[in-house]
DNA sequence: TCGTTTTTTTACCGTTTGGTAAAGTGACGA
DNA sequence: TCGTCACTTTACCAAACGGTAAAAAAACGA
């Protein structure tokens, strides 16, 4: 009866919703939310554009359910810092995970990346009533380790920020990196560079 | 005669060219080059969209003038690293002025990044012929430091993709940045923090 | 097998888009 | 004052856009 069925999936249901999920997610990350059309979608997945519709309302709830399928998994490793761990330990293990993200997901990192380029629309109640609360947790988390002497002192937001925006370059200005770069492959260049990068960073000062 | 007069500008053609290009800015920035409408760039700049097509062939003429135009001052400061210079100093205040950059001017940073996100499809050329010949020249200064011992041995390469990402990243995730930051202004840690970073990264070691 | 429900297709619609043609307006020098 | 050229506006267009209605087809349960 309603339009758009999402309570007990059909088989056909799974498989076409994923078909135009997967497709939506390289349109998007490709052309921007902007830039992406219907058509494109719906011819990725091999379906028709009225087919589509038909298992999303519109244009923008695909959007929005990719969106929010991603920031789960996305903000996952930063749930995982353990306090009880060792400290460069638990944040190079952090930086790792980030990177292989970017490097295996980049399409998932570039839709994100957009949507923060241009403001966040889409999911500004999320960065303040969910991601907020965490970053602002792991930022304690952090500073304990710092009065416990543990790390040397550092700013744990902008720590933060610089290992995002480190690792996810890789992704989101992946077309830039392997132009500049000979080698084909960056990634084990780059998880040695963020390594070293972070190591010294992060161990206590003599 | 022609459509497009460019060469001995009028005043005029100077002037609404500016306001043309000043509103494109702002709107390529935000909803990117896919988002991005004639009619809002007109209304931007207060002129009809008739009359910003008499200045410019098209909305892709408009972008990529835009973006030529940015490439150069953009790229300014990486040009500027003197081989004679200290090289810990001259490595920093490059991350200094990378970073006042972004802070000043975020919608170029931001266009910027919309362009690479999106495969660089209007400046695969110049990234290939102008920039990668740059970026080759500047990682062979930086190793001729590493070979003198007067930096630690690093990555070059991806030391400035690391000086990039972090600077950049206040613009273009200024979204998300302002939302996680309970200061409304980050440009005074953003310094703080990425000055005693990449300096004990660079820093001899003991 | 039959009837019902789910899924897909065909045909279409109103709006917005980038862009054009051509008439009109203005400034300026001879 | 007139003609020329630079600039601006009005009116318009074809294509692409997101989306809908409804019929056709396929899948499914009894």
């Amino acid at each position: 009866m309603t339009n758009t069925p999402v309570k007990n999936p059909s088989r056909i249901q799974m498989r076409n919703r994923r078909l135009i999920l997967d497709s939506a997610l390289e349109v998007f990350s490709r052309d921007g939310f902007g830039g992406a059309t219907l058509d494109a979608i719906a011819k990725g997945a091999g379906l028709s554009k009225p087919n589509v519709l038909y298992y999303f309302e519109g244009k923008t709830e695909i959007y929005v359910t990719l969106l929010s399928q991603l920031l789960e998994t996305w903000l996952d490793p930063l749930v995982e810092l353990d306090p009880q761990g060792d400290p460069v330990e638990e944040l190079l293990g952090y930086v790792r995970h980030k990177l292989d993200m970017s490097l295996e997901l980049p399409a998932e990192s570039k839709l994100f990346a957009g949507e923060i380029l241009q403001g966040a629309p889409h999911i500004a109640d999320y960065l303040k009533n969910d991601l907020k609360p965490l970053f602002d947790r792991k930022c304690s988390v952090i500073q304990y380790w710092i009065a416990q002497g543990k790390l040397p002192d550092i700013d744990p937001a902008h720590l933060i920020f610089s290992i995002w925006s480190t690792t996810q370059h890789y992704a989101d200005f992946g077309a830039q990196v392997s132009v500049l770069l000979d080698e084909q492959d960056p990634a084990a260049r780059a998880h040695q560079h963020l390594e070293k990068m972070f190591r010294r960073l992060l161990s206590p000062v003599n």
